[in-house]
RNA sequence: GCUCCGGUGGCGGAAUUGGCAGACGCAUGGGACUUAAAAUCCCACGGUGGCGACACCGUACCGGUUCAAGUCCGGUCCGGAGCACCA
């Protein structure tokens, strides 16, 4: 009789044995086959490893571990994304310095994420926070700026009229300061912007050379949101000026009946003297600045906006008068910040006209409502009306017509637009990196030079944003007064930071040669290790990070700096993991599990065995202590195979198809998320090894290596107490024979009109006459058949037969 | 509100291209072992009716396509993720 199977020693005991043989350590060796695995680095919060975390690293070490055993030179790396706002509310209010806080909290995670015995390589880590790491996140923003892709501009922040700082939108809760509940306003501030919107195209044409799943691309490609359409002059009633629009849909133009502009629209204040209720629109700017931009474009249902007296637009085709109002649902930041409203076919400016009693009126006919009683925005159906020239066409050909118009005209043109804004780069805080650029009154902006950089984040007394809100930098004098690089004479420093999406938007690039001192990383590693074959990560991450370091990536490669456009060949999204009562794991709703206890008390193969049966990978899962504890007895089945160990070098013929079922499914299974499946084929192979009641050492071997990306500590013992050669890490994958993978006679079901109604045993290859002439003889079928029209005979071969009768 | 995703037993979930709904695990009930309990092993386990072979119903709801729908199409309801300064 084996021992009973004992976590505590085992796992130490092999953590230690993988850490002494190197057993992960990435070889240098170019010219062998490359495989990289990546995963979301952790933000390392003070909360320690979060039982969510296990499940997408368990994953991708299962492909890790698999790749290694095929084969491969395999590159899994881990790091820390350090920089970010909690770190630094917690110094701030503990008084303790953001770099210390920061090494308990990489000192806690990296100890928690050892014991889970990942094969991460731990000499290629990485930390965000570290001056040789950011000195190249530093660099990558100087080529921006060099390139003109970096720029400053006036943006709105929160700001906190008490606290007397910026507050990211997570700190504003209803409109109120999560510190201190005082009112937040929209404060304009000169902000660091990044051009993305420059490489939407080149993002969006990028999504058809990657295999990501299809969810992923689309949320890219939405949130991007491409449209084409036109802009169109509207004349000012009596003015020299024009009001310029963006529009989707030209061919609507003759349903016009009133304009929208933002609220902040600069002619408010150009025609100030001339609009009689001036102080009215400025109340209601007042109202709307206070709202972001979520809020402002959400419930439709309860439009507010104000006309504008005293001017108003004409309608370039047809000469009519319309009236302007403004609306906080019109964003400056989209368009051009005017829109002209068509509310026939329009929703939200539908819902406005009816709020105002503005005039409707259809210009594309096909709904069966009038619609003043509801909105016809079908645009494959319906045909033009009340529209001139464009009478009877189509949706689509009105469209390209008015567009012609417009051009010949000179009163417009076709224009593409996106949803996609250009990015805030600059943050008012202290725990980011240090923005490498000096404020010249004589010559603008200077970016340091090369040479100077890691430019240090110095240390300061206070990490609070000062007064009017700059970062904390901006009172550290001695640092921030500087000399012009170029022209000698006083200048400042930048004292903004980076937003933490900056380090995290190409640490991939950097475990490909994470100690260079000269470079990012060497040109060779780059080659060899680019792009990243397959990344995991959250679906929250699949807007913002995903498509900055997207952006990023396609940067440095029309620069030179990478190999490939493209970073990420794969990439998959898992599920959360949820508390027992299906909410989220908070402290405040009391269902947080704490990986260390379940590492403790039923051990880390358990944990990640556990994690990778709990369900569909994409999808959030509940947890279950009950769940675990069916893990464990698994584990504790798979430990006692030695007791019903048997000789033997081959399969025993009764187990072989099983055998090569088992491994072609968990072959293929660990490739597609599919990992809980994969689990469970190996349980139903173990219970058969039961009920035959013993297993050769052939099929052990084969079934432990199968098991062992997903526990690969018990899988080593057993493989080591068996006296099997080596260790189990470097053994083979395990091969399949397809020909093997199935029986020679199959059960299938036989239907009459759609119901089973019986079953027959079939040869794999038998023709379709055999089969039919079996389905009809047998003794389940025959009598029902009795006295019935046969209609129709139907066998998918291997599937089904369906006699369809009358 | 906008974009995307999901809804299957008491529970987590399974079901290549439409082809036997409920694999595997959990919970529960019964049995074996035990002085007893735990652990372990065996059996049952969607609902309704029937002693029973069996019959009917059943994949959120309504309708459609098909020999055949959890899967495809149209509509409705409910839940989740993201929404640009949380990461």
């Amino acid at each position: 009789m084996a021992q009973l199977y004992n976590h505590h020693e085992v796992e130490p005991k092999w953590q230690k044995i993988w850490e002494d043989e190197k057993a992960y350590k990435t070889d240098n060796d170019y010219s062998k086959p490359k495989y990289y695995a990546l995963v979301e680095f952790p933000y390392p919060s003070g909360q320690g490893l979060h039982v969510g975390h296990p499940r997408p690293y368990t994953a991708l070490d299962i492909v890790a571990r698999k790749r290694r055993m095929q084969g491969y030179n395999v590159l899994y790396p881990m790091g820390w994304d350090a920089f970010g706002l909690p770190t630094e509310n917690y110094a701030i209010a503990n008084h303790i310095h953001p770099k210390t806080v920061t090494e308990n909290n990489v000192a806690r995670f990296k100890a928690q994420l050892q014991s889970l015995g990942y094969s991460f390589d731990w000499d290629r880590e990485v930390n965000t926070t570290d001056p040789n790491y950011y000195h190249w996140t530093q660099w990558i923003f100087l080529k921006l700026f060099n390139a003109g892709l970096a720029y400053k501009t006036n943006m709105p922040i929160n700001f906190c009229t008490s606290c007397k700082v910026g507050l990211a939108n997570e700190e504003v809760v209803n409109g109120k300061c999560e510190r201190c509940g005082s009112e937040v306003i929209r404060k304009q501030q000169s902000q660091w912007m990044l051009k993305i919107t420059e490489y939407a195209d080149k993002l969006i044409e990028g999504l058809d050379s990657v295999d990501y799943i299809e969810r992923v691309k689309t949320q890219q490609r939405n949130w991007i949101g491409r449209s084409t359409g036109a802009e169109v002059d509207f004349a000012l009633t009596g003015k020299d000026d024009k009001l310029t629009v963006y529009t989707t849909r030209p061919d609507t133009l003759f349903g016009a009946t009133y304009m929208v502009m933002s609220p902040e629209h600069p002619y408010i204040e150009k025609y100030k003297d001339e609009i009689s209720n001036y102080d009215e629109l400025i109340a209601y700017r007042e109202q709307a600045a206070k709202k972001s931009d979520f809020e402002r474009t959400e419930l439709a249902k309860d439009k507010t906006g104000v006309e504008i007296k005293g001017l108003t637009a004409t309608n370039p085709v047809n000469g009519k008068q319309i009236p302007i109002w403004i609306s906080d649902y019109v964003l400056m930041s989209y368009g051009t910040g005017a829109i002209m409203a068509v509310p026939a076919h329009d929703e939200r400016d539908w819902d406005f006209a009816k709020k105002f009693n503005l005039p409707i009126i259809e210009v594309v006919a096909g709904s069966s409502v009038p619609v003043t009683e509801q909105v016809y925005t079908d645009v494959a159906e319906g045909k033009l009306v009340n529209s001139e020239f464009l009478n009877g066409l189509s949706v689509a050909d009105a469209k390209v017509k008015i567009t012609e118009f417009l051009t010949e005209k000179g009163i417009g043109h076709a224009k593409t637009n996106y949803k996609l804004r250009d990015w805030v780069f600059s943050r008012q805080r202290y725990w980011g990196e240090p923005i490498p650029i000096i404020h010249c009154d004589k010559c603008g902006y200077v970016p340091l030079k090369e040479e100077e950089l890691p430019l240090m984040l110095p240390e300061v007394d206070s990490y609070m944003p000062t007064d009017t809100g700059e970062s904390p930098l901006a009172a550290m004098t001695d640092w921030v007064n500087v000399k012009c690089p170029k022209c000698g004479g006083p200048a400042k420093r930048e004292t903004d930071t980076m937003p933490q999406w900056a380090g995290s938007s190409w640490y991939f690039l950097r475990y490909t040669d994470p100690t260079n001192d000269k470079e990012l990383a060497s040109k060779e590693a780059l080659k060899y290790w680019l792009p990243v074959d397959w990344y995991n990560g959250g679906m929250e991450h699949t807007t913002l990070h995903l498509l900055y370091s997207r952006f990023w990536h396609r940067f440095l490669y029309d620069e030179g700096v990478v190999p490939c456009p493209e970073p990420y060949q794969k990439r998959t999204s898992h599920g959360m993991i949820l508390g027992s009562n299906g909410e989220k794991m908070s402290k405040s709703r009391g269902n947080v599990v704490n990986p260390d206890d379940i590492v403790r008390e039923y051990g880390a193969d358990t944990l990640r065995t556990y994690e990778m049966f709990i369900g569909a990978f994409d999808l959030a899962a509940s947890w279950s202590d009950e769940g675990v504890r069916g893990c464990r007895r698994f584990l504790e089945r798979v430990w006692k195979l030695q007791d019903i160990t048997v000789d033997g070098d081959t399969y025993s013929s009764d187990l072989e198809t099983n055998m090569h079922k088992t491994i072609k499914k968990v072959s293929l299974d660990f490739e597609s998320l599919k990992y809980n499946t994969a689990i469970a084929a190996l349980m139903t192979l173990i219970n058969d090894f039961y009920k035959k009641g013993s297993v050769t050492k052939a099929e052990l071997k084969t079934f432990l290596t199968l098991l062992n990306p997903v526990a690969p500590h018990i899988t080593e013992e057993i493989w080591s107490l068996e006296g099997f050669d080596g260790r189990i890490y470097n053994t083979a994958w395990p091969e399949y024979d397809e020909a093997k993978t199935v029986e020679n006679e199959i059960e299938i079901a036989v239907q009459i009109s759609g119901k089973v109604r019986g079953k027959i045993m079939i040869a794999v290859d038998e023709d379709k006459d055999s089969v039919i002439t079996k389905a009809k003889e047998n003794e389940a079928i025959a009598p029902l058949l009795e006295g019935k029209t046969i209609v129709k005979e139907i066998y998918v071969p291997g599937k089904i037969v369906n006699i369809v009768v009358k």
